[in-house]
DNA sequence: ATGGACCCTGTAGCCGCTACAGGGTCAAGA
DNA sequence: TCTTGACCCTGTAGCGGCTACAGGGTCCAT
């Protein structure tokens, strides 16, 4: 199977594929005489882990250790479990960061009964962190991506 | 008032206003004799403001226009509602995907009980997506940052 | 005169892709 | 046989929003 198939089979485009190789996710394939990628069924069923995985919002380092893990069936599985629950912690966390903003940014937002921007509360309310209700997030506060 | 102290005042790293300045977020200040920036309270409100939109998740782009809009105090502030609108949706598309992603690490996480890798709920579910029960969000989601 | 705290510019790195440019390969049809 | 066009290859640069240097300059107190 040429890397288009494969991409095609996993819904990941041609580009990603080649980037998940260049980082160490998915091990290089057999080439042909012509010098193309031809990847077999184990091909298939690591990118789909590996996007199932980044679907979930594991990060690559994530998805290297669990995939390293699952070439090892005969170790314990606490590790994995360790990555899963700190990641499950992870988006748990921003879940209530993003609440924050949107109670923040709804109150905002239903404030505003038109006019002209000289008396607009939405930006009142960015000028002055003192008319915020809640404690939303500090700016640069990193969001997983 | 010379780089640091801005800083101090606002809680920015003297890189990030070099940056916001760069970018055309915050105008070039005065310089002093020896080629210092040298702020006034002005600059403190403007970068206050940036902050606490930055901290609401807004993006810079979307800074540059409420700043814009801020600057013309006669306009109807439509077009700021429109986009603290726009923002707003945005987060809580977000927050209903992040909440996709929790519910299926919890229930797979829930589901370990310890023991060989070999057999571990985690790693079986992230090979095959049919164990999901939810259908979360497909790999390569972009997620506001 | 010297040390150290601060400031300057410019550049490169982070993440997870994405999008080229500039070429090569291969199979089908004229 | 030649050509077309779909596919493939490598390498590099870009996105956003910073952050972190390197390699220098300025300023003030001792």
């Amino acid at each position: 199977m040429k890397i288009g198939e494969l991409g095609r089979r996993t819904a990941t485009k041609v580009e990603t594929i080649r980037y998940y190789e260049r980082v160490g996710l998915l091990p290089p394939p057999e080439r042909t005489e012509g010098n193309y990628r031809s990847y077999a069924k184990a091909h298939v069923q690591r990118l789909s882990f590996i996007r199932h995985a980044r679907g979930l919002g594991f990060d690559i380092a994530e998805i290297r250790s669990l995939l390293d893990l699952a070439d090892q069936p005969e170790r314990e599985c606490e590790e994995v479990d360790r990555i899963a629950t700190g990641h499950l912690e992870a988006v748990e966390e921003k879940i209530a960061q993003l609440e924050k903003m949107r109670r923040e940014l709804a109150r905002m937002v239903g404030q505003c009964r038109g006019g002209r921007v000289a008396s607009c509360h939405v930006l009142e309310v960015l000028a002055d962190h003192a008319l915020c209700s809640t404690d939303h997030a500090p700016a640069g506060t990193p969001l997983l991506s």
